[in-house]
DNA sequence: GTATCTGCAAAACATTTGCCCTTTG
DNA sequence: CAAAGGGCAAATGTTTTGCAGATAC
C-alpha cells in the first residue's frame, strides 16, 4: 500500500510542542540544542513545513538571524537590542494599512510590525549599575 | 600631519548617490553589481558606516538577505512575494504603540512595518495569463 | 515493498575579518 | 610618512541539499 504523506512528523511536533509555550521566540539553534537527537536538517525541515501549514511564523531580525514562534492572533513585537529578548505586543496596526492596499487592487497577506528598543528589564539594570559606581 | 577620518569615503558616496534614487531598495549584491570597481567588503563597510551614520536603513526581509534604503522620514514597505519589488507607503502606524510603550518605561528607537503580499503589477500579470490559456 | 523521512556531511549563501597594499593629508 | 581606507581571499555563521540508510504504512 502507497504511503501516506504525514502532515505533521514526530520531529517536527517536537519541535511544536516547544515553540507553543507562550511568548516564546526561538532560532532554529536553541530548537536543535533542545532536541539533541534531532538533526539540523530534519530541525530546518520541520520549521519550513510547519510554516508552511501557517502553524509557526518565521521573524526575520535585522541581526539576520530567524526565530520561530507559534502562530497566534496577529501581533506586534518588540526586540530589546540590548538582551536580544522578543516580546509579543498586542495590537495590529497594520490591518488599516492592509485594508487601503485592498482597495487599491494589491493582495496583502500579512504585516509584520516590529519594534527595537530597549526593554524595561535592561534599562532597570542599567540605572542599577550607573548608581553603583 | 595626522589625517582626519573621513565622514563618508568616495565609496561610500558612490553607494549613496545609487540608493538616494526615489523608491530605490538594493541589496548588497546589487549594489555591488552596479558598482565592478568597488571589493566587496568595502561595499559592506560603506553600507555599515553609512547605517551608523543614519544616511541609510537596513531592512531584513523575510527571505534572509537584507535590502537598503536611503533615510527617508518613517513610512511602510510592501514586499510583492511573486516579483520581489519593494514599495514605500506612505504612513506610520507603529508610532502609537511606540507611545505606548514609552508610557510603559520602554525605550523603543524604531519601528519596521513590513507588508507581504503579491502586488498590483503581479495580480494583473496573472489574470492575462491566464485568460490567454 | 516502496515512498517518505532522517541524519550526516558537504555545499551554498550572505556577510565579516585578517592581511597587506594604496591613498591621502 | 603615518594613519585611514581599500581590495582580495579566507573565515564565519546560517541555511539548504545530496545521498544512503532507516522508518512507517
Amino acid at each position: 500500500m502507497p504511503r501516506m504523506k504525514q502532515a505533521v512528523t514526530r520531529q517536527a511536533q517536537q519541535v511544536l510542542n516547544l515553540l507553543s509555550a507562550e511568548n516564546c521566540h526561538m532560532t532554529a539553534e536553541e530548537i536543535q540544542n533542545a532536541l539533541p537527537d534531532v538533526g539540523r536538517a530534519t530541525i530546518y525541515r520541520a520549521l519550513f513545513s510547519l510554516e508552511r501549514q501557517r502553524q509557526i511564523r518565521r521573524l526575520a531580525l535585522e541581526s539576520g538571524v530567524a526565530v520561530y514562534e507559534f502562530s497566534r492572533p496577529q501581533h506586534m513585537h518588540f526586540i530589546c537590542e540590548n538582551c536580544g529578548r522578543i516580546e509579543d505586543l498586542p495590537g495590529n496596526p497594520g490591518a488599516e494599512a492592509m485594508q487601503s492596499l485592498e482597495e487599491r487592487g494589491y493582495l496583502p497577506q500579512r504585516a509584520d510590525i516590529m519594534i527595537y528598543g530597549i526593554c524595561l528589564k535592561c534599562l532597570k539594570n542599567n540605572k542599577e549599575e550607573q548608581s553603583n559606581v
